[in-house]
DNA sequence: CTCCTATGTAAGAGTGTTTAACATCTATGT
DNA sequence: ACATAGATGTTAAACACTCTTACATAGGAG
């Protein structure tokens, strides 16, 4: 034996390890991150966490479990920094879309290797109950501020959520072709943010136009 | 022995098979397009082939090779479908550039499995040679469009590839949120051409607005 | 015809997921 | 306290897949 006995690093929440559970998840994050993939190897995880290769199965069905648990804090992390900035803006503003947009564009980029795990392979199967609320959340910031644009100007007959996969899809399109160098490619020196910003004003200033649908 | 001495089924260009190589390519399209994944197994590859698992390996370093021979394949009928539609209409009309964001969304969407394989994982890394050519190729018909309208209108002093980046942006981003089910989440009974359709419209009338950068 | 090279096969090493059988810990009731 | 049930963890091994090595064979050039 060897008196590894591990009383109490953390909260003692649950019985051997303590909180096997989370540290699996974390340990997962943090080999995704270092990876640039989600091809982790589950006993990896399990080393991390200090545990024998078989204990993950305790706590996840199998590795997609938790994938898709590392999957649900992703999203947690992306809704939370969208209500942060929403907050800090005026509803309704130009400024507030723009700066929620650039908020996505900020996520996405700054953690590519989670992108298979939210909009990728994974988006596409599985992915059950997080799937209505937490992944929902976000976007209904962006058509909130939306519709407030849309009353503020006189343009109610608009469309808000409409409206906002509209300006979603930009977003999500650029961050995209972003993490594929395929920005760099076109348009050297390309500064992302600054092209959402142009791009979404020139789309709002379409929507004031007379001639719109 | 099992006499099957396998002739002249086709182009007997190589010696045992026939055309190994390519007979590999098309059996992993039909795998990944079978099991909506690129996680298909290489020995399934060879079998389809008629060939023993180790095969392959003659043709391709690695299965990674192989992914990048299909996603060749992949960009050679995205570019051609991009090009037949260019020549449908007249460059640098409204209708041209629509048609060709509507195309981009039509391949991309019909052919779901092969989005990893073009834009996802794989094209983070590795795809070496064809990068400059295929990819690009498709993209500067829609640049050319572009540079079109601007001239047709007196809008030169915008940049095209720029304006063409932000065109495309759209059209990714609707056909990736199609793929994830994000559209008919939030726009039940959605028509996505509609959508890349009016948004595009809104985006070239902005332009048109004297409010414009 | 004989040899060289391209192509293919058989067998297996290496890696990774997952299960089964067994061991150990924590909570709970008495 | 103590026993016990059930949750948690371990070891060993089954299974799947990729890729390599050693050997076999086919077809063309001399």
């Amino acid at each position: 034996m060897t008196t590894k006995t591990k009383k109490s690093a953390s909260t003692n929440k649950r019985y051997h390890h303590g909180d096997l559970h989370d540290a699996l998840i974390i340990a997962a994050a943090q080999l995704i991150e270092e990876n640039a993939s989600v091809d982790f190897a589950m006993i990896d995880a399990a080393r991390r966490a200090g545990v024998s290769s078989a204990a993950p199965y305790r706590h996840f069905k199998d590795k997609e479990a938790l994938l898709e648990a590392v999957s649900h804090l992703a999203f947690l992390g992306l809704t939370e920094s969208t209500q942060a900035i929403a907050q800090q803006f005026q509803p309704g503003t130009e400024e507030c879309i723009i700066a929620l947009g650039k908020g996505y564009i900020q996520f996405v980029t700054t953690h590519p290797q989670f992108y298979d795990l939210m909009w990728g392979d994974m988006g596409l199967r599985a992915i059950g109950s997080l799937d209505s609320d937490l992944k929902t959340l976000g976007f209904y910031t962006l058509v909130e501020s939306v519709q407030c644009w849309c009353d503020a100007i006189n343009l109610s007959h608009y469309d808000a959520p409409e409206l906002s996969v509209k300006l979603w899809a930009t977003a999500h399109g650029l961050a995209c072709l972003a993490m594929n160098h395929q920005l760099e490619k076109f348009l050297p020196d390309v500064d992302i943010y600054r092209l959402l910003e142009s791009s979404t004003q020139t789309f709002l200033e379409g929507l004031k136009s007379p001639a719109s649908p």
